[in-house]
DNA sequence: AACTTTTGTGAAAACGTTTTCAGTCACGGC
DNA sequence: GCCGTGACTGAAAACGTTTTCACAAAAGTT
């Protein structure tokens, strides 16, 4: 059968006390220790975290719930918080939402199961909303998406200035007709959308939204639909990096030019965004700093969990290319 | 303090015998389980899963080990590993070991100790001949790497052919100097270069092989140095999703037109190898079926732990793109 | 009507650890 | 020489479940 501490308590001649406080910190003569990692070698034997957990009551486990590791935003943000948990000893649990609240509660009812340390999350806006109410067995840590400060720590882009630089940006190089495209089900679409119609306002433009699924072919399908019309936009604000590729596509599918027929800017640098022709203007989010400073939020409210609840804000880097090239005005608009 | 199954027992007025009962399959009356749900509402008990898993010695989890989730060959099949796990009541413990033997001899390590049901493991070469040799305490399904059939289940790719059929394409297409880059790390890139190699003597053109760490930025500092030299290949073939991007990149950098200077052949059929111009020509891999596959493979392993070790090779399919148009050879060179 | 089987239930024994509690031993201060 | 004082150690009690075991009652079988 599975070796178990007391084979290896009997190996090396000693209570299975020793053993776990040989393993462990605690303690116990030189001697002994190295009897009993002698014993270990010897028996091949692995502690069942199972019970160690039940015992110690601490699962050094962090619950890690996104809409999408597809997404790569999210794959990012996982990946900081994944070498995090790892350097603190910790494992970690990722679940897929697809922005479904009845996933979403259901994996939070999951890490109570577990007993998790903590949980990292991105919930869609209406399971933020019930989140405050409720109280969990852990602590809580939101990233990318919160309202206005409630009960959880959260970590998140400076959305608003985020959607306001993008327009800021665009006017400055000569477009007045623009229109943006945003996610529905997330408080960070609707940051961005908030940013976007502050600055069209401030410039005295007039507001075009949609909004769509997040995803590609979401963008893609709405996209196609709004560019096919005789009045559209000059220029385009995509809310993620997966509605900007889905409005790529759709503009390609039109044989429309970028920027010519058509300015495009969005979030998320991710690699191909420069790999294309022309080169996609977005705003960078700090992807690693938001997983670490995730995990670090979670860290400190488990060591003092009564401190005040504190919400990062990130600031966002725009990275300029030649999907918002100067805009040909009417006006002055050359032969080519 | 938690609610544990005593205090719906007590509630509930039975034996903690029965709520276990009532929970889960086992003979109950109708009264007394709608008395035990009831209790449970009424005190908000969530079962302690640590404490489950540690009396019935059943995780109902499956690791799965892969180089790095950022790769998304690997995000999309783990996408569809967490399904099929989920489908199935299991949870999935997901792990990088950015292609580090020690990280996986770690990770192997834990999941020991958790005790999980199987894994699913992409493994780097020299760990993969430790693996028949050294006993786990769970069934392993390897994917997209694996060697000779020996102790474990695989499903994996065609790889050999998917690398010859890039070469005869870009034969038949008129190019004759291609050169290949390939993953140093794993059997897959061994095989896809086996491959190259083959197609490349059948046609009676000369070998051009050079290996690289499996990750974009390797892939375009090697390319960079390739590319540079004046007696430059027509053509390259990657060995990866990743190796491809840093070669575009290269590419770019050199100010190399595709394919006019350069014909490029790889594998992965990424969103955004389609978008770029032109479009690259690729081998496109089953991800959600290796995925999927894999968890069966699994499963019925658990089922019948006896059964001969099966290896299940899946063919990729070629999607020609711009990247490999029709060669200007040299003797019949027009002017543009 | 006297047996077997079936069905449902509770008491108690696991599961494999860690942690508490009560020592034992050696040591130094008086 | 006696008595704290530390430093280690082992026996046994947790941790929160599931599962075994025994048994009572109900239901079939002759």
């Amino acid at each position: 059968m599975t070796v178990g501490i007391r084979d290896v308590a009997r190996a090396a001649g000693v209570s299975t006390a020793t053993v776990s406080r040989a393993l462990g910190r605690g303690p116990v003569s030189d001697a002994l220790r190295e009897q009993v990692e002698a014993a270990v070698r010897a028996t091949g034997y692995r502690p069942n975290l199972s019970a160690r957990r039940l015992r110690s009551q601490a699962a050094r486990t962090i619950g890690l719930i996104v809409a999408d590791i597809r997404n790569p935003f999210f794959t990012a943000v996982s990946r900081a918080v994944e070498d995090a948990a790892f350097a603190s000893g910790m494992r970690v649990i990722l679940c897929n939402t697809d922005e479904d609240p009845a996933r979403e509660a259901m994996y939070l009812r999951l890490m109570e199961e577990e007993r998790v340390t903590g949980v990292i999350f991105a919930p869609t806006r209406v399971t933020l909303e019930s989140l405050d109410t409720c109280p969990l067995g852990f602590p809580v840590v939101l990233i990318d998406r919160s309202g206005p400060p409630g009960t959880h720590d959260s970590v998140v882009l400076d959305n608003v200035s985020a959607g306001a630089a993008l327009v800021d940006h665009l006017v400055a190089r000569g477009y007045a007709r623009i229109g943006g495209l945003f996610g529905a089900t997330s408080t960070t679409a609707q940051e961005r959308q908030a940013g976007y119609a502050a600055a069209m306002r401030r410039h005295g433009l007039a507001l075009s939204i949609r909004t769509v699924a997040p995803n590609a072919a979401a963008g893609e399908a709405e996209a196609m639909r709004w560019l096919a019309d005789s009045d559209r936009p000059e220029a385009l604000v995509l809310s993620n990096g997966l509605i900007l590729m889905g409005t790529v596509r759709a503009a390609r599918n039109l044989g429309l030019a970028i920027p010519g027929d058509l300015a495009l800017a969005g979030f998320d640098n991710e690699p191909w965004t420069d790999l294309i022709e022309p080169g996609l203007t977005v705003i960078e989010q700090p992807v690693a700093e938001i997983g670490a400073q995730a995990m670090q939020r979670l860290f400190e409210r488990i060591a003092s969990p009564d401190q005040p609840v504190r919400k990062i804000i990130l600031s966002g880097r725009l990275v300029v290319r030649g999907s918002t090239a100067q805009a040909k005005r009417p006006e002055n608009r050359g032969p080519n």
